[in-house]
DNA sequence: CCGGATCCGAATCGATACTG
DNA sequence: CAGTATCGATTCGGATCCGG
């Protein structure tokens, strides 16, 4: 299959099966849930169409990924169990990659699957357990979340659901947002602990569209990467 | 620098970081401590050396990496701090890795950073301090280390060390190790905990060279991944 | 529209040779 | 020891096309 590093080790096997270009980002969303051939080429807009295939065959092949047929509805790629066990390698990734972030560069997006990922990866269990359970509704460019965090635990939906409401009702997600953002780029810098929530309103880096202004304290506690700051003997 | 993804996000930018072929190879050797340009090219054998050199100046442009010059020693490339939180990745990396491989393939090396690497992946803290500290002597190849366990801490050093002895004598990790044994590929089997430390003696994938043989299960209740049967919701 | 396959130029990688 | 230089082999990116 992919070219081989020549090493017997679980770092350089992990690397052959998932190192390829786009590998990662394609696992990524699809631990959102399981996604079309179309869902997958429209949260990566500039994954050449050929790319997407063969890397898809890949992960199949590896046992990474299953391809689903729905009745009456389409295929869908879904993630294997042994798949699904790739969360810690992307929220490590992730947790890592999110530090290293500056200004978004022209032309980049942000997509519903990475902002869903990257809220998991910034979320706090033992400092949301530590408040009230709280829904947030977060906007950023044309994208549209609501993440409830209940009993110490994340749920992240798409806001303008494609999803029948009595699904919602059933799972007893649904609930009024108590507080509703609009933000830029720079919630990035809340969540990483670099701007202040109330600074990032004054300085209209963050709107609040619907709820009290100071549970913005709430989501920047709940959803933060600490520097974490790397003494370690070398 | 590399192509960009196209995506404001975390995951993204640590795979425009370091998601280059053979990249996190040598961040996984640099994590075991500072190497020179040719201990990197022994320890990958296969990196053509026109890519290390740019993988280590692209690694130095990210600020993962630093170029030390030794008093009369020659040069060291060596982790920044933001480059040692890489370890996360790196671990999570090849304790998923460790799970797919099967036999290794015809050339396939094992080196001290990788076998090292692999024995911090699968140490558990809290099934060495549950027993006495030991002190294993570990060959496997070519390559042949010594694991001190103490306090629920690992220490990995090479055993036909270069290293002058009082060093070893300060650190206080010196000491006869309690048992001594050569394996071959299998002793992934024994960590993965799909060979048992007896069977892996009658069947010869694990010699034991020095000490009782009962220490392999003290061993492997040390060094050990488990399934993580991943039983989740999709 | 969904789910790709095909073609081709550009960029990257691998192998080897060579240098201060 | 610490890399450059070169060059053929692969892979990637962008665009187009095709069957259902």
């Amino acid at each position: 299959m992919a070219r081989s590093f020549g090493q017997y080790c679980g770092v350089s096997t992990a690397l052959e099966l998932v190192g390829e270009r786009w590998a990662l980002l394609i696992v990524r969303d699809l631990l959102v849930g399981p996604r079309r051939y179309t869902d997958l080429k429209q949260g990566l807009p500039r994954v050449p169409t050929n790319i997407l295939s063969a890397r898809l065959r890949e992960l199949q092949d590896a046992g990474i990924v299953r391809r689903v047929a729905l009745a009456h509805c389409g295929l869908v790629y879904e993630l294997t169990p042994y798949g699904r066990e790739l969360e810690d390698v992307v929220l490590a990734l992730g947790r890592w990659g999110f530090k290293a972030m500056g200004a978004p560069e022209d032309g980049d997006v942000v997509t519903i699957d990475s902002l869903t990922m990257a809220l998991r990866t910034a979320f706090r269990p033992d400092a949301a357990r530590a408040q009230p359970d709280t829904a947030y509704e977060l906007h950023v460019g044309d994208v549209a979340l609501l993440a409830t965090v209940a009993n110490g635990a994340l749920a992240v939906r798409p806001v303008a659901n494609a999803r029948p409401v009595d699904l919602v009702a059933a799972t007893g997600e649904a609930r009024e947002p108590q507080l509703v953002i609009a933000a830029g780029p720079r919630i990035r810098d809340v969540i990483a602990g670099t701007l202040a929530p109330d600074a990032a309103i004054a300085e209209g880096a963050v709107h609040v569209l619907a709820g009290e202004a100071a549970l913005l304290e709430r989501f920047a506690a709940t959803f933060h990467l600490d520097p974490e700051v790397a003494e370690r003997a070398s």
